[in-house]
DNA sequence: ATGTAC
C-alpha cells in the first residue's frame, strides 16, 4: 500500500480521511513496514466499508489485514441500526464464528516430552480432521437445530464437557439470538456428520508450550507460567457457516438492490439490519455461532478424553474461547454516546478492555484474554485487550499473522512432506491426512506473526501476556 | 474456509 495515500497518526495508526462517499475515516493499526506490505486492495476495501450506511466511528483494519471478501479479512466495522445501518456476509465471512478455544494442562513441558508422541497420535486417532471429515455424531434435522440453538451449552448438556466449561466462553457458550429457522436445509444436512470436527485449511490442534511471559500479573490471573502446556484448537462452523455465507449473498445481493444501497463491490452485498433480510441473515449468523462453540465443545471433550488415556494426572481446564469472524450486538461509546452496534469482525478478535461485563469475573480486571495464532512452524501469542482497543477498535485485535502467499503458490513453492520433515528437526510433530493442505499452510506462507502482535501491542490494541510454542500439531 | 471447480 502508498504510504503516502494515508495520513499519519502515529507510528502504528494510519488513516484514510473521509473523502468522497466515505461517511467515516478508515483507520489502519500497524506499523509502516506492515502498512507498506499491505495490498492496495486493503486499502479499497476499507474504503468501500466506511461508505457502507449506518456506519459509525470508523472502517477499521488490523495488523493482519488482507484483501478478503468484501471487508478485508483483519477488518472491523459497527453499524447503527437506527441510522440505517446494515449488516453484510462480507463482514462476517464463510467460517462464522471460527476461533481459537485454549485449554490448559496441568502438565509441564517436561511432564508431557516423553508421551508426546502417543499423545498427539492418539489424539489425531480420535479427533476427526482434513476436508469432508465426519464424526462419531449423527444427527437428524431436528437435533441440529438444537445444536444451532444451544452451541456449547447444548454439547455439555449431551455430555461433552461440563457446565463450568461455559463461563469462560464467548457469551456463555451460545447466543441466545440464534434462529436455526433462518438456515437453509441443506447447510444444515451439510452439518449433520460434521460436528465435533475439526476442518481444513488453517484449522488445526496444537499441543503448545507457554515459552516466554511478558506480564506477570496477567499471566498470573489467566493461570499459566513458563514451560506450561496448553492445547489450542482452531476450528469454525464447518460447511455448515460456509453455507450459510453462500446462501445470504444470493438474499443480501437482492436486499441491496430492494433497499437501494449503492455497493461499490459486488461482495460487500447486505441489507438494513432492521430489514426482514437483515433480521432473518442475524439469526442464522447466530446459529453459525452457536455451532462454531458446539464444535469446539465436542472436540474438547475427545481431547480430554484422549489426554486422560495417555496422561492420567492431566487436568484439561478451559482457559478460553474467541471466535474472530462474527457479527454481535455490543453497547460501545462513540463520541460520548452509548450505542447498541452490529459490530462486524472479520478475520479479527474480540479484545475487550478490563471491566467489560461480557469477560468472566476472574479475569475482568485484566482484560479478556485473547488468542493469536501463529504458523505451525512458529509461535502465538497470548494477549488481553485493552481500554484503548475497546475505544478505538471496539474491543478488537488481530487474529493471526495472515498470509502473504496465496495457496495455490504456496503449493508450488513446497511439498508438505519437505515441510513435514523440516518441522520435525526443529522438534514439531506434525499429524495431517493432507500433504497438500500441509503445503498450503508452510509457515513461509504467512506473514511474521512476531511482528504482527507486536504491531498490535504498540498500537494498543491488545497488550502481550504470553508467547507460546508448538511441541505438535494435528493439521486438518 | 469449503462435499479443495455445481
Amino acid at each position: 500500500m502508498e504510504i503516502k495515500s494515508l495520513k499519519k497518526i502515529n507510528d502504528f495508526l494510519w488513516e484514510l480521511p473521509p473523502l468522497g462517499e466515505m461517511r467515516v475515516p478508515g483507520l489502519i493499526f500497524a506499523s509502516q513496514k506492515l502498512v507498506e506490505e499491505m495490498d492496495e486492495k486493503v486499502r479499497e476495501q476499507v474504503t468501500n466499508v466506511a461508505c457502507l450506511p449506518g456506519i459509525v466511528h470508523a472502517s477499521i483494519a488490523m495488523p493482519d489485514a488482507h484483501w478478503g471478501y468484501g471487508f478485508p479479512i483483519g477488518g472491523v466495522a459497527a453499524f447503527d441500526a437506527e441510522e440505517g445501518g446494515i449488516i453484510s456476509a462480507g463482514g462476517v465471512g464463510f467460517d462464522i464464528s471460527c476461533g481459537v478455544r485454549t485449554l490448559t494442562t496441568g502438565l509441564t513441558r517436561d511432564e508431557i516430552v516423553p508421551s508426546l508422541e502417543r499423545l498427539i497420535d492418539k489424539i489425531f486417532q480420535v479427533v476427526p480432521a482434513g476436508v469432508g471429515s465426519e464424526g462419531k455424531i449423527r444427527l437428524t434435522p431436528a437435533q441440529i437445530d438444537d445444536v444451532l440453538a444451544g452451541g456449547a451449552k447444548w454439547a455439555v448438556d449431551k455430555g461433552y464437557g461440563f457446565p463450568e466449561d461455559l463461563g469462560y466462553i464467548e457469551e456463555g457458550g451460545y447466543v441466545t439470538w440464534a434462529d436455526p429457522k433462518q438456515v437453509s436445509d441443506l447447510a444444515k444436512k451439510r452439518q449433520f456428520r460434521e460436528v465435533g470436527t475439526l476442518g481444513s485449511g488453517n484449522h488445526y490442534l496444537e499441543i503448545q508450550h507457554v515459552f516466554e511471559i511478558y506480564d506477570a500479573e496477567a499471566a498470573e490471573a489467566l493461570g499459566i507460567k513458563k514451560d506450561d502446556i496448553l492445547i489450542a484448537i482452531h476450528c469454525g462452523s464447518r460447511a455448515l457457516g460456509h453455507q450459510i455465507g453462500t446462501d445470504y449473498l444470493v438474499t443480501l445481493a437482492q436486499a441491496s438492490k430492494k433497499y437501494n444501497i449503492p455497493i461499490r463491490e459486488r461482495e460487500l452485498v447486505c441489507a438494513p439490519i432492521n430489514s426482514p433480510e437483515g433480521k432473518r441473515y442475524f439469526g442464522a449468523v447466530g446459529a453459525g455461532i452457536n455451532c462454531a462453540l458446539a464444535n469446539r465443545q465436542v472436540i474438547s471433550h475427545l481431547t480430554r478424553e484422549a489426554a486422560y488415556e495417555i496422561i492420567p494426572q492431566a487436568k484439561l481446564e478451559m482457559l478460553f474461547d474467541v471466535s474472530h469472524n462474527t457479527c454481535k450486538v455490543e453497547e460501545h461509546v462513540v463520541d460520548g454516546k452509548k450505542l447498541r452496534l452490529y459490530v462486524h469482525r472479520k478475520g479479527s478478535t474480540r479484545a475487550f478492555g478490563p471491566g467489560r461485563p461480557e469477560i468472566p469475573s476472574r479475569f475482568r480486571s485484566i482484560g479478556q484474554p485473547v488468542f493469536i495464532g501463529g504458523t505451525m512452524g512458529t509461535c502465538s501469542f497470548i494477549l488481553v485487550g485493552t481500554e484503548f482497543g475497546t475505544e478505538q477498535a471496539f474491543g478488537s485485535a488481530c487474529h493471526g499473522a495472515g498470509r502473504s502467499m496465496s495457496r495455490k503458490r504456496a503449493t508450488k513453492t513446497w511439498r508438505g512432506d519437505t515441510v513435514i520433515k523440516d518441522l520435525s528437526a526443529k522438534g514439531i510433530i506434525i499429524r495431517t491426512r493432507s500433504y497438500r493442505g500441509v503445503a498450503e499452510e508452510a509457515p513461509g506462507a504467512y506473514k511474521d506473526v512476531v511482528e504482527v502482535v507486536n504491531a498490535a501491542h504498540q498500537a494498543g490494541l491488545a497488550k502481550k501476556v504470553a508467547m507460546v510454542k508448538p511441541l505438535a500439531c494435528v493439521k486438518g
